[in-house]
DNA sequence: CTCTTTATTGATACTTCCTTGATGCACCGC
DNA sequence: GCGGTGCATCAAGGAAGTATCAATAAAGAG
């Protein structure tokens, strides 16, 4: 289960509470922000696009079901309510107002990061087509697909790395260091040769005419450069 | 809340529950299935494909979890726990099987509902692919069923974990990593002896020509890729 | 418990990729 | 011209990665 960066606001009034989840939260590897009132809350869900919100429904300034609400008029994000209240009237409240949860304290650690989890998962992971397009050559980056003119062209794991590291600095001068610090690792810096080896290679196989190079150019004494069209 | 229409499955032994529940959904305008025993209700859910499913942990076949593990084989049709049984254990482990929601008996119907309209609101519009076909292969993922060329063939349960994730990822490569990681778990990560062997046998029942393979390929230095045609 | 199936481990042949050196070309200053 | 420097290309040997067979250990079915 890697949650690294995943974003997690809460909004509690309460200072115990806060510091209990933070421990608790980023012993889960989750990042922690914190709001003490409703105002803050609503403010910072806007600002920090959290992935997940939990939030108390005892807040001093607003009520809970009102900053709920506040949110859901432009956000789907996650939001678990916390709460001392245990009626069946609350909790119908609070779930059709557009919470995903509702935990009644004291509730225990292990639970909330479950069903933390469980909310997470519901954030669709919008899987975006990242394709790179110069000329005949087209890169997959999401599938490792490399293919011009339409023909599936197969690549070394250093050729593709060499590519991939250049696509991402389309347009970009990248000298010799960088590019082998980037590829080989810092203690090939000075193995120019590669770079001659590898871009010779990678240029047979993606250049229409590799002794006339027109994706990736040569910058005497300085580097390489991937052109944009 | 125009609830016409939508079918839950109710999977649970208990008679009066069932009646219960029956008469509460029906009267919010659900439309209710019944299954008294994990297998019936395994089998309900691929034929039903309901919008919500009500699945009670203590049932006499099969284990709640195990249910619950099969149906999240192939579908993401929100199931919400129903269970006597109330410790952090069996709740963090039906939420991490890929439950939605845990409820302990007794349960108010308001809050079944309201956590039934969650649910609800999660369901993704989004098209499932139920059998897998590429080439001369075939794969009922709600059966398990794979066939070459109209033969059933059969295979271990790792070997059939294998194809399905690569079935998941079609089209991408996935790295030795990754593969190891989700079939064997996590610290078998670089036994990638395990690949070479059950690739090979995958290869040797679904390929044609298991010496030059046209669905799975491999890709030197990185890993494995399920080609769609 | 015995028999069957599946998982794991080892050995070996094979393929691909990385690394290295040799060679030729182009450009520049002298 | 001449020698120097930087770049492109080719090819060979070794290193790393892969396919396959087979034997043993472990797990599961009856």
């Amino acid at each position: 289960m890697t949650s690294d960066g995943l974003q997690v606001l809460v909004i509690d009034d309460e200072v115990q509470i806060r510091r209990f989840l933070r421990i608790s939260l980023e012993a889960h590897g989750y990042h922690l922000h914190e709001a003490a009132n409703g105002a803050e809350g609503i403010l910072k869900t806007a600002q920090l696009r959290p992935d997940v919100i939990i939030l108390d429904m005892g807040l001093p300034d607003l009520d809970g079901l009102d900053v709920l609400r506040r949110i859901r008029e432009w956000t789907k994000t996650p939001v678990i309510i916390l709460s001392v209240r245990d009626s069946d009237q609350d909790k119908v409240g609070a779930l059709d107002a557009g919470a995903d949860d509702y935990l009644t304290k004291p509730f225990s650690t292990d639970e909330l990061m479950a069903r933390i989890r469980v909310a997470m998962r519901h954030t669709a992971p919008k899987e975006e087509m990242l394709i790179f397009k110069t000329g005949d050559l087209e890169v997959d980056v999401t599938r490792r697909l490399v293919t011009v003119k339409g023909e599936v062209v197969k690549l070394t794991p250093t050729e593709y790395a060499l590519l991939r590291l250049m696509i991402q600095h389309a347009g970009k001068v990248l000298t010799h260091r960088q590019i082998l610090r980037e590829v080989w690792g810092r203690e090939y810096e000075n193995e120019t040769h590669y770079l001659r080896v590898y871009f010779a290679q990678l240029r047979q196989k993606i250049e229409a005419d590799p002794t006339r190079p027109s994706i990736i150019l040569t910058e005497p004494g300085i580097g390489y450069r991937l052109v944009t069209h």
